[in-house]
Formats: C-alpha cells, structure tokens, sequence
RNA sequence: GCCGAAGUGGCGGAAUUGGUAGACGCGGUGGAUUCAAAAUCCAUUGAGCUCAACACUCGUGAGGGUUCGAGUCCCUCCUUCGGUACCA
C-alpha cells in the first residue's frame, strides 16, 4: 500500500483526462441537456485566488454531478477580455493589451485546469478576438436597425482617470466604478442603447426567474418604476410648465414649485429683479460635485424667479423658484411642491418660510405639523373633494387632470438609457461610418468586423477623444453609401457588451457566418443554472436580460429570459477579515494550496468551509483538515483485499445503511447546492465505516467493497483525483467520472433502533432507545417507566402525553 | 434615511423547517508513538455547580409573547454586513 501522493497522482489524472478529452461536450438529442455557467471571467494579472474558486469549485461539481445523473451537461467558460480594467492594467506594466491578454488568460487556464475543473476548452471564447467581437457589432447593428442605438448629445458622467464616459450604472457613490475616481458630468456626444424601452419588461419578467429575492429587488429599485399622473402649471409668462407627481392626492396642497437650474424656462421666468441672484445661484450649483449635490443631509438651498404660476385643481397663484435638488434629469426637471405632505419640500418651506398647507388627514382633522406626512388618508383642504379616502381621490383627480386638458396619468423610471460610448482603445470599436452627405451610416454587415487596428500609442489623450482618432487609416474610409470620404466612428463599445450575449455563443462557439447556430441555441439555452458574484446585479444582469429580449424580438431565439436560474456564492474573506487584494498582501493562490494540499483537499475545503451562499473566512488549517481526511480515506481504502470473505446479516445491513444515508444526504445536498453539509456527511460516514476498519473480515468482503465504491462514486464530483485514482486502485479500468450516479434506498438507510426523547413539561428528562416502530401506546408506556422521568412526575398529576408523528414523548404534569 | 441579509461554543458552521441545540471540521487539553520534534493515532472538549460520577441549573444578540415544546413563529429593540442615495 501506497501513500496518498496527491501531487503525482494528480499530474497523472490531469494529463490522462487531457489525452481522452474526457470532458467535451457534444450536442445529444438522446439526452437532457443542462448549462451550467460560471459569470466568464475579466482575466487579470493577478491571476485566481481561492476566492474565484469559490464560484468554479461548486458550479463544476454540480456539473460533474449532473453528468453522473445522466445529463448532457455544458459547462463552458472563456475570456471577459475587452474593457477598462483590461487596458488600465495594460498601461500599467506597459505592455500592449493584446499581450497582457493573452498571458493573463494562459495563467488563468492552466490554474482553471490546476483544480480539476471540467470546462470544455474546445468552447472557450475570448471576446477580444475578432471571430468573437465580429458578432458583437453584428449585434449593435441589430440595435442600430430597431433604433435601439443612438446618438445624443447631452451631460454625461466622466471619470478623469480612466479618461472616458461611464454609464449611469457604472457610477457608485458618485465615483468611478473601476478605479473609484471622482465621476463629474461633461457634455459630449454618445452612442446609447435605449434600455428604457425595455424598462416595463426587464421589471415584469423577474417575476418568473428563480433568482435570489435581493438581487431582483435591487433590479426593481435600479429601473424604479413610479405610477403617478403629469401635471401643466401655467406660468404667468403664459409657458406651461409640466411636472410628474406620485401624489396627485395631494395637489391641492402643492403651495410653490421648484425646478432644476438647468431648466429650459428658468431664464424666461426670471424677473429683472431676481436676475442677478438666480444667475449666481446657477453659476454656484453648476460648480458642486454631483455627490455633494446629491448628498440627502445637504441644506436644501434655492432662489426664487419671482414669477408665479397657477395650481390647476384650485387656481392658486404660487410662486416658482429654482433649487438643485431637483433634477433635470428625472421627470420634467420640475416639480410642485406639497410641503405638508413631502419631506424635502418640507424642509424646503420652512427654510424660505413658504406656506403649508395640509390636504391629507390621518384622521380627517386638521392638524399642525411638525414634519411631512407621507401616508394616506382623508382629504381635507380639497374643495368639494374634502372627506374622501386619498388613495381612491389619486385616480379622481388624474381623471379631472385629464378631463380638463391638465394632465394625465403617467408613469417614470428612474433607469436611464444606457451610454455604450467609450472613449478608449480596448473594446470592439463601434461599427459605424460617418459622412458628411449621407451623415450616420452603419457598416455593412458583410464588412464585419471592423477590425480594432493595432497601434502602439493606445492610451488615452483625454480630450474626450478615443484613441483611435489618431489611426488615420483607420478613421479615414469610404462612405459604404456614396463612396465618398467619410470617417469611422472612433469610440469603443463598453465592455459590458461583449458581455451581454457571450452565453449564446458558447452553444457554438466556432461558427463563422453567424453569431450562433439557433438549433443548438434551441438544445442547450436558456442558461439553466447561472453562478457568479452579487456584484453584477444591476449591470451585467440587467444588460444581458436586455440583450436577450431584443434578440428575442427580433426572433432569432425563442425565449426572452438569458438566465433561468440565477446564484450569488458568499465572498471570500481573508483571514484578517478583509478582501482578498494584491495590496494587502492576503492573498492566498490555489496554486500554493494545490501545492500543499492538493486540488481535491482545496476543493473539499472551498465547499466545506461555509453554506454557498454565505460569507465565509479564509482559514488554511481548514484546508489542511480535509487534506487529512483524504489521507484517512485513502488508508481506508487502498489497504484491503476485497471479496475474499462473506458477511454476517447484521453487519451487512449496518454496512448498508451507513451507504445509502449517504446517498440520500449527498443525492439532496447536491441538488439543492449544499456542499459544506455533504463534505460533513462524507466525514462523518468515515467515522462510521472506520469503526469496522479493524476487522479483516469485514474490509475483505463484497460488501464492503460496494459500501467502498459508492462511497468513491459520491465524491468524485467533489474530489476528482483521489476518487479516480482509487477507483482504478479497487480494479477499474473506465474513469469514475463516466459512471452513474448510484440510487439511494430510504427503507434500507432506516435505523432499527430509534431514539426518542422524552420531555417533562418542555425538558428533557430521558431518551428511549427503543426498537423502531413502536405503537404509540407502548411509547408512552416505556416513557412514564423511565427512572428519570419518575423523578420529575412522581408526585404530580400527569395532565397529558403528547407524542408527535411517534418521535418525541412530551408528557405535561402539574 | 430607505431596501435587503444575518446574529448559535475559543473559531468556521450543523439542526429533518416547531421536536434531543452544538453534527462535521478547526483550535485546545490529556495520552500513545519518538532520543526529540513534526506527522500520525486514541481520549476529551458549551458554561456553571470550588475534584470526580450521577443528578441538576443555565445557554442560540436583548426583552416580551404564542405553544406541551421556540435557534426556528409573532411583537419591540440592539448590533454587524451588503445595496441605494433628495427619483418628486
């Protein structure tokens, strides 16, 4: 008998399984299909740390274990390769992103292979490449055509260190989401996706997603949907002013409006008198940073234009001002205010002493207020509408509203349309020609692609231009129209457009005419179980879903959904507590674990150490715990003779049952994503079979050998290398992982001696071991016998004995 | 502020969803082996009752409640972490 040598043993499996390519996928209509997806990876310089295995490790034994149930299982991965973080890195060692990709995405593989994942590399997809970024454009194309793609001049959010726009999504606390840089707004012409087109489905549709309840909140919240009605407010000038209100409940209490300073009819509704001060105002909240500005404990700060408009429902003249906390970009960029019944304007009239008046009662009465009140309830102030309930008073007035010319129902999002324009050399540059006779023209498809040209000075100028402006031959062509002079778009797609449809390519991932073969699109999607960090919620997840329901409708799939189950896995900490990062210095590679450990130890581990969706700290020495076990089931293992002896009747039926609990615990396990509890079931299942180690006569037998095997069989998808390698040690010659997944039978795992506790009054005072399946009456019997419950109800009255489903004696004494 | 998740031994975590709290692992303690150490193996390990056994008491963030019975359900509060930020 051998040691257990993990490291020559997994050299040895790892080029074995190589050799056979055991694991490429073929397309088996004899066969249900499973696609099982990891989030692609963006492939750094750091390389993985045992933190991305806690995404890999979980979704490859799952596929491994699908694979034993009988699937045709499709667990691919490839390469989130253009983007920022791409190219900062690539400026950062000085070396061109080409290179740094392609090093990065060789480090990435070989450790991938290192811990005995199964992807196919036969469908590994890059999306820097030009077979894979051709189709990304074919797509924008495909928005282009449906006028999902424009062009819009405007504000946009600028990062100065990355040197180019960022999209609303990609701006978190006001800063950069890459590089944490202040964001500011700058005016410039971008290309957007119109996703808010879109906003009514991507909010309806998560309904049926088995997703994780958070992460479908955080979506409602990012679109933000708001019912509500529009409202005109004449102003004195005679200009209408439109506002959006959710409360058009409380419109008789709307006392003053306010719009942003950037609104169109603010220099209009200026008085000569209010000039200079609303100028200043302007000059001075264009000069805030929008975090400051949009900061909530901010004073609300204004200034009135010194013109008054109209309340429609009740003819008020109210006084109109201008404030920054209202948003130009959100609604009309105006609003009433209701101060009674917001809290901002709340605030807001108490500071410039503006009146407030009260329209909604909790009680009907009037009241005075020291804040807003935000709820429901009965009109008052309201003319003839006074005394009705204001939820039901919402929709009467939006009628009148409309009725009278005034308004109407509507409805808001707080999601924006998605800004794709990159200023930036890494990305798939954006397929479109531009000339001055026949103005946006998009390159044809047959065209495609628009080839990214290689150029050495890729860095950003940051004068809002892309670095390709300066590739004249590249910028300079003809027009595909008139053939004239004409110029390429410049700007880059953002990154997460490559990523918006990268799981449709994996189905075929090698065919050249078109971005994928729709019957094997047909087989294998939609994506049946989707895995990756909670970091993606509202950009990649809601982008993709997007993507999805345009390709949809332009029926080239038949589903509407990418992902139809989605999974978070729990960060991985550090053992200081912290995250993982190269400047802190706490980073932990597998390569070192596999090292020590091995990969199956480090993938036990990984599962063991935490639920799959919990955070969970890092802590070697319980890696170096299931190394030891391995070490222990090896020796249990390897040292036998097999099938020499028979078996007694008792101790087989104990054999049997210590193997089918297993089955049944690690079957469910599996299923439902339990890892850490299957790795305890597979320690605690050793426990018991090493209590018969000892004897020869056991460990020789047939039995055990079986008990043995399906032991082996259960593991492999969690340990690959051990399991292999012992299962040819037993005799076999075809790999473990080409074996079925074995049926656990529940009358054969059931224990024939139960134990049943039996509580006095809530505590617990005995337990029976009794043979199982006692009628009820005997339960009792024994229970009321027992020395220590006598104790506790010898001289006491027995009110009632309660014996649930048979497996507890509660008996209730007085 | 709002939305969400979670609080269980020295630590990571189990607990059939209302039924023996602490599975499994880490760490600790004692022992075996060893010249010694590492490794390995055996035993023990929630707290208290000044040693031990038996028994008993307490114990799942805090306080109430429902129940024969609560880590699990209900109410109030506290703490930590994640998301979000004047969205009218």
């Amino acid at each position: 008998m051998s040691k257990y040598d993990f490291v020559t043993l997994e050299a040895k499996w790892q080029k074995k399984w190589d050799d056979v390519d055991l694991y490429k996928t073929t397309e088996d209509s004899s066969k249900e299909s499973m696609y099982c997806l990891d989030f692609f990876p963006y492939p750094s310089g750091a390389g993985l740390s045992v933190g991305h295995c806690r995404n890999y490790v979980p979704t490859d034994t799952y596929s491994r274990f699908f694979r034993m149930k009988g699937f045709n299982v499709l667990h691919p991965t490839g390469w989130d390769a253009f983007g920022l973080p791409a190219e900062n890195y690539a400026i950062k060692m000085g070396v061109h992103p080409e290179e740094t990709t392609r090093k990065n995405t060789e480090n990435y593989k070989r450790q991938m292979r290192l811990i005995g994942t199964t992807y196919d590399w036969n469908r590994e997809v890059n999306s820097s490449s030009p077979e894979y970024y051709k189709w990304t454009q074919w797509f924008f194309l495909l928005l282009f055509e449906k006028g999902l793609a424009y062009q819009d001049y405007g504000s946009q959010w600028w990062c100065d260190d990355c040197k180019t726009v960022l999209a609303n999504e990609q701006v978190e606390d006001g800063k950069c989401w890459r590089c944490g840089h202040e964001a500011r707004k700058k005016d410039l012409k971008q290309w957007f996706f119109k996703i808010t087109e879109y906003a009514d489905r991507l909010i309806d549709d998560l309904d049926d997603l088995d997703w994780p309840e958070p992460i479908k909140i955080m979506q409602r919240n990012w679109i933000n949907r708001s019912h509500g009605a529009k409202a005109v407010f004449k102003a004195e000038t005679g200009d209408d002013i439109e506002i959006f209100t959710t409360r058009p409940d409380t419109l008789f209490g709307a006392t003053y409006m306010v719009l942003a300073p950037e609104h169109k009819l603010v220099p209009k509704l200026t008085t000569p008198g209010q000039k200079e001060e609303i100028e200043t105002y302007i000059k001075e909240s264009a000069k805030i940073s929008e975090i400051d500005r949009l900061s909530t404990d901010k004073e609300k700060t204004g200034v009135f234009t010194g013109s008054y408009a109209t309340n429609p429902v009740n003819g008020e003249r109210i006084p109109i001002w201008i404030g920054d906390y209202v948003l130009a970009s959100y609604g009309t960029g105006a609003i009433m205010c209701v101060p009674a019944h917001d809290t901002r304007d709340f605030a807001f009239a108490k500071k410039f002493d503006l009146p407030i008046v009260e329209v909604v009662s909790p009680d009907g009465n009037p009241h005075e207020l020291s804040d807003a009140y935000t709820e429901s309830g009965i009109m008052i102030n309201s003319g003839e509408y006074d005394g009705k309930n204001s939820e039901e008073f919402k929709k009467i007035i939006t009628d009148w509203l409309k009725a009278n010319g005034k308004g109407d129902q509507d409805i808001n999002y707080k999601m924006r349309d998605w800004l794709i324009s990159r200023q930036r050399y890494w990305g798939a540059p954006i397929p479109i020609i531009h000339c001055e006779k026949c103005g946006t023209v998009p390159v044809p498809k047959k065209d495609l692609p628009v080839k990214l040209p290689h150029i050495e000075n890729f860095e950003p100028a940051g004068d809002g231009k892309s670095p390709l402006a300066r590739a004249t031959e590249f910028v300079n062509v003809k027009c595909p129209k008139c053939g004239g002079d004409a110029k390429r778009e410049t700007d880059t797609m953002d990154g997460f457009a490559c990523s918006s449809w990268y799981f449709l390519r994996f189905a075929s991932p090698h065919v050249h005419d078109k971005a994928f073969d729709s019957e094997k699109v047909k087989y294998w999607l939609p994506v049946d179980v989707y895995v990756g960090g909670a970091e993606h919620a509202v950009m990649h997840l809601i982008y993709a879903r997007f993507w999805t329901k345009v390709i949809f409708d332009a029926g080239l799939i038949d589903f509407k959904e990418p992902f139809t189950k989605l999974l978070n896995q729990g960060m991985l900490l550090a053992s200081d507590h912290q995250k993982m990062s190269k400047s802190k210095g706490n980073v932990v590679t597998p390569d070192s674990m596999v090292e020590k450990y091995g990969a199956d130890a480090l993938r036990g581990y990984i599962l063991f150490m935490g639920p799959f969706e919990g955070e969970v700290i890092w802590d070697e020495k319980g890696c170096a715990g299931v190394h030891r076990f391995l070490g222990r089931l090896w020796e249990m293992v390897t040292g036998n003779e097999y099938d020499v002896g028979g078996l007694d009747e008792k101790t087989e039926t104990e054999l049997r049952r210590i193997q089918h609990k297993l089955i049944l615990k690690v079957t469910s396990d599996l299923e439902n994503f339990r890892f850490n509890t299957s790795v305890s079931a597979f320690m605690e299942s050793y426990n018991n079979l090493f209590k018969y180690f000892e004897n020869k006569e056991v460990t020789n037998s047939k039995v055990w050998r079986e008990v043995i095997e399906t032991y082996l069989i259960l593991l492999a998808p969690i340990c690959p290398y051990i399991t292999e390698e012992m299962w040819e040690s037993v005799g076999h010659t075809e790999s473990i992982h080409k074996q079925m997944w074995p049926k656990g039978d529940s009358s054969l795992a059931k224990d024939d001696v139960v134990k049943i506790p039996v509580q006095v009054n809530g505590k617990l005072r005995d337990v029976l071991e009794i043979e199982a399946g006692l009628p009820e009456e005997k339960l009792k019997e024994l229970a009321l016998a027992s020395e220590s419950v006598q104790r506790h109800i010898a001289d006491k009255q027995v009110l009632k004995v309660i014996i649930p489903k048979g497996k507890l004696v509660s008996i209730v004494v007085k």
